[in-house]
DNA sequence: AATTATGCAACAATCGATTGCATTGCGTGT
DNA sequence: ACACGCAATGCAATCGATTGTTGCATAATT
């Protein structure tokens, strides 16, 4: 084998080029206290060994770890699994906004049951910052960590009194867009499928409730309280569908992933989008354009959340004591409507 | 600030609770060589302080990362997006499956436009392994790091003389299987849409071109290179079916994610699903569960193929020489066939 | 009482790199 | 010829933990 020449260090580089290890690191560093020739000389033997000095060591000697923590708290709602479109969307954002400031992206365990879960990580020591994607039912934790630790940010709800930097969309205003649209339509007969359980979703709803409040309409809501999954949200409604006699006209989901549920069990049941029911969804996930009819959302623009999201992180990281974002929501209109 | 009492290491540790440093190391590891008396007052004292260990400098001293390298080279394919739905599935599975054993997912940039991107990673000193989703164009880099760096695995085809493990499934069965179940539904004139420049696609294709001389239909089949991407997938579709006069009335998408957009641009061409066109795409992405119609589709058990690929990772971490594996495809019939 | 055994904790080397400071060697000014 | 300055490199402490070895009490044995 090779192993028996094979440089695994600083060290053994040093030995080869005849100089000190702390030569061979100033070199790799292209420092200008070496004299060119050797730094160039020493360059090309690391090159030639194909060597590349440990991270870790490097890390754990100036103190900076390189990578940014990823979390995906799920809390109560043990169904949703990790893969599910809209993290996966957001950590593809994420994955792309990190590697360009040259930062790793860590994905790591959430067990929200133990406390400590984000304590762990952030003081783990191998992550320079944290960002949460969404915050479940955690908000108490994720305040009693951000009160004294600076470089964590988190996709979701921005609520009054919250410690914590967050990047989210304005979800009242996106609710109310939603319903706004669909009463231009001219739907009079509304139903709201999304469980009010989680904050942001209970926003969603109250800005449904206050545009029907605000056309005189405030009676004419029926809501149906589908978790975010694919797979428990389209039996539940198409369940509702069959027991339901008098279908509403107006569908808001309360996520894109629950809206595609929607128009495939009403294509089942033979109801006609948009002629008979006008569907919107929440989020414009990657798929809302490629459903058929294509899905009219409401547009949570993840990308500008994503480079928001790390670049809050980073002056953070600077030490500067950023304050919350609240993007703007907006209609993208489609087929569905 | 309570900076002041902050205990930032098992030294300041150490000396707040009266002992050495090696002593709450130990202690900490609940090790036995501790009184039990002293260890628990220890473990107090941290508990209180909300102290955990540096992970870096003990991963530095035990040479261990806890952590595993998830790469995803996309080589030419350079439209392909990271948030792509079949990278972020498989994402997602392997999350699962590593959070279980106790590591960590870091997902790191690639640039394979630089030979040692692969290198980077593996020699980094921040990982116990890479695991790559998908081989692109980069099968030489592969083979040439595999024969040195044993802890490496990746997703993708099985090629003759391949020198790195790699799980995957029969592409050219699961081309046939599709296939043969056209055949079956009555098509008698075909079209591949997908490029075959990729491996596993030409695989595909084989495997369907194979399945169509075996019924005395070869040259009933029409090759549409269709990109990946459901961007650019649809406007193609779109344009082909409008210049071709006979359209076929079986379609063979390389892609979920191409198959989706075919159904959209099928629909918004009044084409029938599966009246006059049966479609089989290829995945069994979460989503083709949820499309209208529902798509048939040749399943690749992502779940189970993570499940493989971490576990003969850690094989390979402990030393042994594993070969690759093999999935079955499985046909999975729904309603656009 | 002297000796051996045992349990517990301290000491110090180590992982692999970085970096402030000390040292060496060479050219130059006087 | 001597001192001085500067450039180039070596030395050694450091980051924060782990772990083999050693030392020191106290308990058990004869």
């Amino acid at each position: 084998m090779d192993n028996q020449g094979r440089v695994r260090n600083i060290t053994d580089l040093a030995r080869l080029a005849g100089v000190s290890p702390g030569t061979v690191s100033r070199a790799l560093a292209d420092s200008h206290l070496i004299a060119k020739k050797t730094r160039e000389r020493i360059q090309e033997i690391a090159r030639e060994h194909d060597f590349r000095p440990n991270v870790m060591a490097r890390n754990l000697r100036i103190k900076r770890a390189g990578a940014i923590g990823v979390l995906i708290p799920l809390g109560h709602e043990t169904g949703q699994h990790i893969s599910d479109p809209f993290f996966m969307t957001m950590l593809g954002h994420l994955a792309d906004a990190l590697t360009e400031r040259g930062h790793d992206l860590l994905l790591s365990r959430v067990i929200p049951t133990d406390p400590h879960w984000l304590n762990r990580v952030a003081d783990s020591g191998r992550v320079d910052g944290v960002i949460l994607i969404g915050q479940s039912d955690q908000l108490a934790v994720i305040d009693t960590v951000a009160a004294r630790y600076l470089p964590l940010v988190a996709w979701g709800a921005n609520l009054a009194g919250q410690v914590h930097c967050s990047v989210g969309s304005d979800n009242r205003k996106g609710g109310e867009l939603a319903t706004r649209h669909l009463i231009e339509r001219g739907c009079r007969n509304f139903a709201f499928f999304g469980d009010p359980i989680a904050p942001e979703i209970a926003e969603r709803l109250e800005g449904c409730r206050m545009a029907l409040a605000a056309a005189g309409l405030a009676d004419k809501l029926a809501i149906l309280p589908a978790h975010l999954t694919a797979e428990t949200a389209h039996p539940a409604i198409s369940k509702w569908l069959d027991e339901t006699g008098s279908s509403p006209n107006g569908i808001i989901a309360a996520s894109d992933v629950v809206a595609m549920s929607a128009l495939r069990a009403l294509a089942e049941h033979n109801v006609a989008v948009p002629g008979e029911v006008h569907v919107v969804g929440y989020d414009d996930l990657p798929f809302a354009n490629q459903t058929v009819p294509t899905l009219t959302t409401v547009k949570q623009d993840l990308a500008t959340g994503a480079a928001h999201l790390v670049d809050l992180l980073f002056r953070r990281i600077s030490g500067e004591k950023t304050a919350s974002v609240v993007l703007e929501p907006e209609l993208v209109i489609r087929q569905s409507s």
